[in-house]
DNA sequence: GTGGGTGCAAAGTGTTTGCAAGTGT
DNA sequence: ACACTTGCAAACACTTTGCACCCAC
């Protein structure tokens, strides 16, 4: 929906890749377009996919090439669920403290906002002697299907565009 | 320290097998001996070189077979900082909820417990229509050597016994 | 004795990388 | 032109698994 930001986080990753003397490629720009013109989040698989309906050429090493810059960029931000392949999270740029439930079934993910949440683990990170550099939190429970119907039907259902 | 409560956690996981009519090995006591008597995370390598101090036909297959009952116990808790191996933490009978900070240099990890914050979790899974079914608050950080020397001493120091 | 358990080495899986050819600037 | 990029396939690192032998109960 907020097209204008999605646009805005291209832009700014173009200009990222500019700053550091980076090329702007087709298999990148599909990437990229890919990436930024989407809510959802995504595993490098997907995102290969995906850039592919765009332009046939771009490479799983391609993808797993530029999922560092992107990250890097910090308009991406990388999320371990423990599962065995990484997310990649798209919103990050709008909403930098963000934090995460996932369905334990159907992978579903609800993002969500805490200012108070953030405020104890800045109390609690100072009194241990740390500074703060990343936070995660992440919630696996059950969504609401799960918990009536004992399975979800969305299984899977972020796997295709 | 609290010894009492490890040879608990111990003992309950013993339990736990005999429900499950699962055989106490020599291979599986010495795991279970190493798990049950360190307070610090592990990671599955050196679970299996400590456990070789005790017992040296252990083998890397027996204890990538026996972390998951660890795990499904509920004794021990698998943890992923994003890194490409994982932990293990054997805490977790002891401090159900406690969350963790790790240094992004040394990987030293510090525990931490905050009731106001899964507080708030409670709160806003509910309200987004969810059940918790587990919940990981990871903060990563620079500790205090880090944050004045640029670089941690502690490099690696949980990697030996 | 029997069904679960073990070590070994091979297979898996997601990700990274060396290399020769291709391409944006 | 030159340095950065690419696709391909081989290499990697951690974890899982098939199999024949072994052993706790």
């Amino acid at each position: 929906m907020p097209v204008t930001e999605k646009q805005n986080a291209k832009q700014k990753f173009m200009d990222f890749l500019a700053k550091k003397q980076l090329r702007i490629t087709s298999q990148r720009q599909a990437i990229i377009d890919t990436v930024f013109s989407t809510e959802e989040h995504f595993t490098a698989e997907q995102l290969l996919e995906w850039s592919r309906h765009r332009d046939k050429s771009v490479s799983r090493a391609t993808v797993y090439r530029t999922l560092p810059l992107l990250t890097e960029s910090g308009l991406v931000r990388e999320m371990d669920f423990g599962k065995d392949y990484k997310f990649y999270d798209p919103n990050y740029a709008e909403h930098p403290n963000h934090n995460h439930i996932i369905c334990q079934d159907c992978d579903k993910i609800v993002e969500f906002e805490s200012e108070k949440i953030a405020k104890l683990e800045d109390e609690i990170s100072h009194k241990l002697g740390f500074s703060i550099k990343a936070q995660r939190l992440q919630i696996t429970g059950n969504c609401e299907e799960l918990k009536k119907l004992g399975a979800c039907r969305h299984k899977s259902c972020h796997e295709h565009e």
